[in-house]
Parts: structure tokens; C-alpha cells; sequence
DNA sequence: CTACGAATTCAAGTCAGCTTGAGGTCAAGC
DNA sequence: GCTTGACCTCAAGCTGACTTGAATTCGTAG
């Protein structure tokens, strides 16, 4: 079994056949034939919907995305770029990492308000303030 | 100065007013009164801002995050719910620095083709196999 | 007391990321 | 060789999260 049709992608991948065509459009992915009418891919295709969904929980936009491969398939960003690009991920851990441990906080704290429990607001207070870092013209925030 | 006008917690929240009247249409947050037209918020309401934003960034939709909070301002949630988020917070930032990992190893492995190094490959399959874990009926991904 | 500037409302528009539906096409099983 | 079922294309629709624009209302400075 060399290559996969579309369903096999799409039960491995949990993602709806719609999806995979759309991806494909926007040049995430590529099908490496037809049998018929059905598009074919290969396996590594499976690898590559992990890191588009790795990329997607870290926030980036489906072109951006596509942008990180280049139409090899391969990575193709400098060096620079990428180390930034971890950076700002390990910023967004942190975040997280807030988030997480005031949510477990709340769960135990027996505080009436959280809003006034001083260790809630530390930790909340915790969060980057990145206000002046807004991204392109005019869109969301965060991820 | 007790409370801030919209103008205010625009400049501390780095969030446009437009957003801010958003936010309040949806339920969250509230001004607490108005100076002429402009609606008066107290300081609290930046804290509060900063929490949607924690929530955002972990890829929480507004509406859930309104949820999260009572009516009262107050996160209103079950204990075991709380922890099954947190829980799953942790998933997500150990998936991100999977993510990050990678990125910081394309960026110092000399490799031709990353998709077929081996250590690449390794990292990348670290991410979670929670396929069967979709979300409500149709909707997005992270973020 | 008038003019100004900033905020207001409400409806409509935008963009990303998909999904849905109508109408058509295969390849495989019987 | 015909039916069937999964896939195809293409256009249109939908949701979430905001933004934009027109028409209006105030408080404050002069």
C-alpha cells in the first residue's frame, strides 16, 4: 500500500474529505494522482496534516501555514526567521502556562471572588504585555 | 481616578473601542455607567481583558470564554471542569513545544530534506493522536 | 453659547475557514 | 453491462470576530 486515496487520508487524519480538498486548494497539500476521479496522496501526506494542525493550534493562519513550506514541501524559511518564529512560541507557552495555572488555582482556591484573590491576580498579572504587538492590518488577536 | 472611559481601557488593552463595544455586546465585560455617551469602566474590566485575551490565545471562541465567567464576573465553573481544561491546556502546550522543538531543530539541522530526517519525523509524531477529539459540530481548530 | 472632537447606535461589510448542495463521473460488485 | 456509492467540481452559504460608515449626541474649551 503505497499510496492513499482520499478516504484513507481523511480517516488518518480526522479530517472531512471537504477539508482535505480545501487544503489542497490553497496549496497546503498536493495529491499525487487519481484513480478515477479520486485524488491520491502519499502517506508522508499524513505527516505533513500534523504539523498544518501543529501550526493551527499555534495560531498561524492557514497561508502562513503553506507559507512555511516552500512549493517543495520542504521548510524553507532562514534561519532568523525560524529561531524568531520559536520564540514567539515560547512566549505563547508561557501564556498558556498562566492560563493553566490560574484555572488550577481557581479549582482549589476557596476565595469568594477570584477577581480580588491576590494570588489569582499575580498570576494573571503574569501575562505578557503585548499590546503593542499587533499583527497585520486589522485582524484578530492571539493564534 | 476610579473608573476609566472606553478611550482609556482602549490605550491599556491595546484593543480598539470598536472591539470593546464588541465584547460588551456579548457579555464580556460591562460597563458599569456612562459620562455623557462614553461608557465608564472600572480597572478591574483590564484584568478582565487580559484573561479573554489568555483565553484566546489558547483557542477559546468568545462565547465559551463569556461562559466561563458567571454572569457575576465571577469564573463560574465545576471543579472536575476546570481541571479537564487545564488538562487540557497542558495537551496543548506540550504540543506546542513539540512545535517549537521542531522549528529550533529545522532550524540547526543540516539535513536536505527535513521530512526525511529522522529526528524530524520523530518530533512531529510526539504530537497527539486526538483525531477523535473534534469539537462541537463544525468549527475551526486552536485557536 | 457655539464649535469641536470624540463617543454613540445600527446596519452592513469583510475575512478566514470551512461546509453544503446540485449535478456529474467513475470503478467495482453483482 | 448496469447499478451503486464514493468521489468529483463549482458556486454559494455559514459562523465567528471584528471593522466601517453614516447619521447623531454630548461635554468641554474658547
Amino acid at each position: 500500500m503505497k499510496v492513499l486515496d482520499i478516504a484513507d487520508v481523511a480517516e488518518g487524519s480526522g479530517l472531512p474529505p471537504s477539508t482535505l480538498r480545501y487544503y489542497e486548494e490553497l496549496g497546503l497539500i498536493s495529491s499525487i494522482g487519481r484513480h478515477g476521479l479520486r485524488r491520491q496522496y502519499e502517506p508522508e501526506t499524513l505527516m505533513k496534516l500534523s504539523l498544518i494542525a501543529l501550526g493551527k493550534a499555534a495560531g498561524y493562519s492557514l497561508v502562513e501555514i503553506a507559507g512555511m513550506f516552500g512549493k517543495t514541501g520542504e521548510p524553507e524559511l532562514s534561519r532568523p526567521d525560524l529561531h524568531a518564529r520559536a520564540d514567539r512560541l515560547e512566549h505563547q507557552i508561557r501564556e498558556l502556562t498562566v492560563l493553566k495555572n490560574a484555572i488550577r488555582h481557581v479549582a482549589e482556591c476557596p476565595a469568594p471572588s477570584h477577581m480580588e484573590c491576590p494570588t489569582f491576580r499575580r498570576l494573571i498579572s503574569l501575562a505578557g504585555k503585548r499590546q503593542l504587538a499587533r499583527r497585520n492590518t486589522g485582524r484578530r488577536g492571539s493564534r
